[in-house]
DNA sequence: TACCCGTGGTA
DNA sequence: TTACCAAGGGT
């Protein structure tokens, strides 16, 4: 059976013990492949464990807050992921009955879940003979087989599901394509594989022509922006005022100190932030002393964050001019906020927590 | 289709 | 420092 034989077998003996392989539920089975898209097994584990502790079924997740389940899963990025997953329970729960679609076919149709998602789960969780292809299995197939077509594209995508496909083993497909995932995050690794010890280098096309480095074939990516931006961390008394991001946007539904981007046309900082206040809540801010200087990356583009404590002048009431929630928050109950890095680092600094964050000047 | 969407690790 | 990568999906 060429070399699914021998992966099978190499996975047999060194499969990960991780949580979500202990038990194969389809629940645990859905949260564990949404957790782990585009992030790395040793990040996913102690979510994992929590989000299990904390919403064990999925009546409990259809029935949680949004924020709590944003809390959750802060710290992991990609916040659509948490807001699909929730919005899907309660999808399941009204038009399932709570079981999830056991067909890969249907899995799809739950916002969250995409072809390789639905593979996924369906292989694992039910035993449906459907391949699942992620980048290590995009790794792995193009090395073995030596595919010039670049990965990503229409084409490339075409020929690995097709590759996979073809040699799933009927029965199997759990199994096959975890075997495929441990074998490109073990052993056929994007740098420096480790090729002396692969179970299936013998019929390696890529290992035979020398080729490890070029396979899969990647286009070039853009050139990463860097952005000036700036935030208030606006006091009044005992608290702080904080408004909540749109749904849609980056870091959508979490929370926020306000302020915007550095434009042309700003003078300084401190126009930045005025002008930006200006324009969000409607109101003239006092700009008071510099409280850190945040470096961050993006998926798409860096920033530089400069903070400033502000003030509003007596009874200047900040307004929701583009339709954001507002609250202002005591400092000792900024943790119960769902917020994305940077901000939660302002945060814990107003609270007294790492007093050393924030880069100098 | 290309672009948007986080964070941490690595070379 | 920068670029790339990680069990991708939505639009």
């Amino acid at each position: 059976m060429e070399f699914v034989q021998q992966l099978l077998e190499w996975y047999g003996k060194n499969a990960r013990e991780l949580p979500w392989r202990s038990d194969t539920s389809a629940y645990k089975t859905w949260i564990s492949e949404i957790m782990l898209q585009q992030t790395q097994v040793e990040m996913v584990i102690p979510y994992f464990n929590r989000w299990m502790d904390q919403f064990p079924d999925i009546y409990a997740l259809a029935s949680a807050d949004e924020q709590a389940v944003l809390s959750a899963w802060e710290g992991l990025g990609y916040y659509s992921r948490a807001r699909n997953l929730h919005r899907a329970a309660q999808y399941v729960v009204q038009t399932f009955g709570g079981q999830l679609p056991r067909s890969s076919e249907l899995l799809k149709s739950l916002p969250g879940i995409g072809d390789y998602t639905a593979g996924a789960i369906a292989s694992i969780a039910f035993g449906e003979d459907v391949p699942a292809v992620d980048g290590n299995v995009r790794r792995v197939l193009a090395r073995y087989f030596d595919v010039s077509l670049p990965a990503r594209s229409h084409a490339g995508a075409q020929e690995l599901w097709r590759l996979a496909e073809a040699h799933l083993p009927p029965g199997r497909a759990g199994d096959y394509n975890q075997a495929l995932m441990e074998l490109g995050a073990l052993i056929c690794r994007p740098k420096n594989p480790l090729c002396s010890t692969c179970p299936i280098a013998e019929g390696c096309r890529a290992y035979l022509f020398d080729l490890q480095a070029l396979r899969p074939v990647t286009t070039r990516g853009k050139k990463t922006p860097h952005l000036t931006v700036t935030a208030a961390v606006i006091r009044r008394g005992d608290q702080v005022l904080l408004a909540q991001r749109p749904p849609d946007a980056l870091l959508g539904s979490l929370w926020e100190f306000p302020g915007g981007t550095l434009e042309e046309s700003d003078a300084d900082l401190s126009a930045c932030l005025q002008r930006e206040i200006q324009e969000e809540l409607g109101v003239a801010i006092n700009v008071g002393q510099a409280f850190g200087r945040y470096r961050h990356a993006y998926s798409h583009f860096k920033i530089t964050l400069h903070a400033f404590l502000c003030s509003l002048s007596p009874g200047v009431e900040p307004q929701p001019l583009e339709g954001q929630n507002l609250a202002w928050v005591k400092i000792e109950t900024l943790p119960d906020y769902p917020m994305g890095k940077v901000d939660r680092q302002i945060a814990r600094r107003l609270i007294g927590e790492d007093d050393n964050e924030a880069l100098p000047g």
